[in-house]
DNA sequence: GTCTATAGCTGGATAGAC
DNA sequence: GTCTATCCAGCTATAGAC
């Protein structure tokens, strides 16, 4: 998205650059309108592939595939650079936040299933985690390749669904034990 | 940094634009030492308010604090747009790494303070986890303003603070019980 | 080291033929 | 709707006076 102008995208299509203004007025105008396409494309695979997810261990695995066909396909770039330039660009503020929120909503319902009627975290407003949680993926696609590589963020985000699906799977005893410690500690209301 | 131009800095800094290439070469070259000086000072900052911290709760707290200053300061739109101007402008990606480094080392030296000896993460690579809070603090930072703003995202990083603060203080009978459901689930080896 | 002036380009956007 | 041609603004970078 730096780096890109009318001629850019006129030369890749193959057509004149007039062509961009008479349709979408501006390059920011086209811009907005293909990372809209995009977003709405994007988040039709997201539900589905989520849909199938049972655990948090299952939520890091298809969270991992998904990265890896946004960084191949070239999304992990554009929406790097979407965010990035709304702060400056402000009319692609909208199309930004849109692109988040498209995002952060597939992720609410995943969570929404998996931890829903779980005592431990019913006190946590569970759209609030969602945009947490997305933040810090989009976090992880921003940052530089090179280093050990985002290969090693999702081991990590791994071992941590393990755990936690473990903590949240005690049986009916080790819960209520646990609960009333932590209802004492004021974390549930 | 995008709509950022020899000119514009070169008033701002109220002297003549051949200074930046008689000094720094060129603009990016300019931009990466900027980068770099900001990052060395926050680094120190980070490093002296987290030394305070002593749970979860209170790490919360500083980075909300942290935050809040960031944007104030004009930061936050800066290093969103050098981690993005990375993929397109080569020459800063080795800032833009340097600069991510540098936050994840002061993660990971608090986290380290906070969970290092508690049996239940033991298992967990603190250097990756400081990663991927990391991560999520600058995706954080990235977020499009307006809508609902990022104070809930912290309300609600604090009461996941909160829950693991009390989980991970549970007496030591609650601990044993809990720590020989989650080895049997493979959580920890 | 700092200035002014300017070369040389590339960008967005428009005009007008077809 | 699509093309070519073109205007003009803004950019990086350099040259040369002081």
């Amino acid at each position: 998205m730096a780096g890109i102008s009318a001629r850019v995208i006129a030369e890749a299509a193959g057509l004149s650059q007039g062509l961009i203004f008479y349709h979408y007025g501006s390059v920011t105008g086209l811009l907005a309108a293909a990372a809209d396409e995009v977003t709405t494309e994007r988040a039709r695979v997201y539900r589905q592939r989520l849909s199938e997810v049972v655990d948090l261990g299952g939520l890091v695995a298809v969270a991992r595939q998904l990265h890896d066909e946004e960084r191949q396909l070239g999304n992990v770039a554009f929406v790097a650079q979407l965010l990035a330039g709304a702060h400056t660009h402000p009319e692609l503020a909208p199309v930004a936040r849109e692109n988040f929120d498209l995002l952060a909503a597939e992720v609410r319902h995943v969570l929404d299933r998996l931890l829903g009627d779980n005592v431990l975290v019913t006190a946590l407003p569970v759209d609030h985690l969602a945009h947490v949680v997305s933040a810090a993926f989009i976090g992880m696609e921003l940052l530089p390749e090179g280093g050990q590589g985002d290969a090693m963020l999702f081991d990590t985000l791994e071992e941590i669904g393990r755990l936690v699906d473990n903590v949240l799977d005690l049986g009916p005893t080790a819960t209520a034990v646990l609960r009333r410690h932590v209802v004492r500690g004021k974390g549930v209301p």
